[in-house]
DNA sequence: CTGAAAGCGCTTACAG
DNA sequence: CTGAAAGCGCTTACAG
């Protein structure tokens, strides 16, 4: 404490070291009151995306001396079941970093009634703390790309995800690509929605699905540069040739995007989840409460101009 | 408890729940001395191997209703200050699984004085359970794949790791690759051990550094198929074709392995965590303590026969 | 089977 | 500036 004699100290830090005494934890949160500790939540961890931000969250957390513990919640079933518990995870964390968790307002005051405090990664949240890229203009820059070079027959892929966790942040990727398209007056045909989620295993699905289509698109935007490299795979196996015969746009930049040669929407993941930490760590908002952070196109060789 | 009258049980569960009640995690901790926690030591998070692991170990523990905190030790000097926290991390985790951690066994007694559970995942340590795979095995075949396909100029990437962590994983790979050299009588080369870690980035220094050969090799055994993925994309750029002009074969069976038809040698990280965790969870060890989960060759598109 | 007491190891006022 | 007391909210014997 502040106001020890520095001899008493001496004499306080000597003895623990004697005795190789360590604090209890359990003792000190329970008196204090205090976790020094934070959760973060993801629906998946075995993805990409979610070891970026953990990285960028876990640097940040580990400097400040706070813990990290990881919640995994894939389903908006789960989602209901982890928010139950909430109530008892105040006792045992001071804050909670939510990844691509979209609770609606009636949750969001479900989780404000504990006092942990709440930052969300992802998706912008009414009251706290959160970043998040612009998803809309994402969607709807990468589809430009394609429109730019000539496309008009363009697809889509990985909107069935959607289905699964109802995402507002594949909803706003999706709702650009449609704007793109009808600020170029072209019309957004059913069919060109390939089948796909989001993993690397997904991707061939959208390539063999193209098979099927008498007019089938020449241009492709993946919501995930993971789905894309899987389709990439299939589209060698078929003698698909990228760009030559079909260009595609992802979505992320993942690390292997350059060695693939994949055109893609790159989003700052790791810094995002630094960010994220560090807002955790402030006691009050400075800044403003929403943060936007940039994203931007890189166009490598796997979309070009129709020919 | 269990011998409780039903009547009372329910009329406790009711208050209970009228009270909107939930037990405070820091004070049933310290009061029982278990903290129902466990913890995960890993050099990094933003690779793939340890979010492969990290998802395993994740499901397993939430199943059973542990929570799980993660420590990123990425150094040898970083390996010494997280052991000399383990006497205060008794009193917060039940047990730590470790990953790629390599304590000698002065550290592992550091450990055992406290009474943290410790399974190990990726090397073998005495008296606690462990899990791994044979890297030495593994390095051999995946050389003797090359062997076989008639190549005799073989060089190996990412040896420079191993003077970052002094990973003894990697040692015994390289010790098996130059047995499968040995054995077949074909002398390993100095400067056949190419520049290059374990990352994407990494990657292409392999390659650019193949222009300074005479006499290059003509099949690389890459250390990690993220390496191997980022040299690939630089073999492309510039003009090497894979397999034709180089064979590689990379380590892991990354989930982007298959799309980029990279001939790897296949280990089960994800089993290996949820195995790992399984360990942890048991009481006592029933089993044999150290466990050597197979891999497992699989031969796809970028090695061939040597012309 | 129930209820009340003691104790886990800290932190936080508080008296001196 | 120091020391002792009370209290955090549970769990664990223990008496009845």
């Amino acid at each position: 404490m502040a106001h020890v004699a520095p001899a008493t100290r001496d004499r306080v830090i000597e003895a623990a070291a004697r005795l190789g005494w360590a604090p209890h934890f359990a003792a000190s949160r329970l008196a204090s009151g205090q976790t020094h500790t934070i959760g973060l939540v993801a629906p998946y961890f075995d993805i990409w995306y979610t070891s970026q931000i953990l990285a960028g969250v876990e640097s940040v957390l580990s400097a400040a001396g706070l813990d990290l513990v990881i919640y995994s919640v894939d389903t908006p079933g789960n989602r209901q079941k982890f928010l139950d518990r909430v109530p008892s995870l105040q006792t045992r964390i001071d804050g909670l970093v939510l990844v691509d968790f979209f609770p609606d307002p009636i949750q969001v005051a479900q989780i404000e009634e504990s006092k942990v405090r709440l930052v969300a990664l992802g998706e912008h949240l009414d009251r706290h703390p959160s970043i998040a890229i612009d998803n809309y203009e994402a969607g709807r820059k990468a589809t430009q790309h394609l429109i730019d070079l000539g496309h008009t027959k363009i697809g889509i892929v990985g909107t069935e995800q959607m289905s699964v966790d109802a995402s507002p942040v594949l909803a706003a990727r999706i709702d650009g690509f449609k704007a793109a398209l009808a600020s170029a007056g072209i019309e957004h045909r059913r069919e060109y929605s390939l089948p796909g989620m989001l993993s690397v295993n997904d991707g061939p699905r959208s390539i063999i699905a193209l098979r099927d289509l008498d007019d089938p698109p020449t241009g492709l935007f993946y919501l995930s540069d993971e789905t894309a490299i899987g389709a990439m795979g299939e589209a060698r196996r078929q003698g698909i040739s990228i760009p030559q015969d079909l260009s595609i746009v992802g979505f992320d930049d993942h690390d292997i995007a350059e060695a693939m040669r994949l055109t893609t929407m790159c989003q700052p993941v790791r810094y995002l989840g630094s960010l994220g930490a560090e807002r955790m760590l402030e006691a009050s908002v400075v800044g403003p409460l929403h943060e936007t952070v940039p994203v931007e196109l890189v166009a490598r060789g796997s979309a070009t101009t129709l020919r």
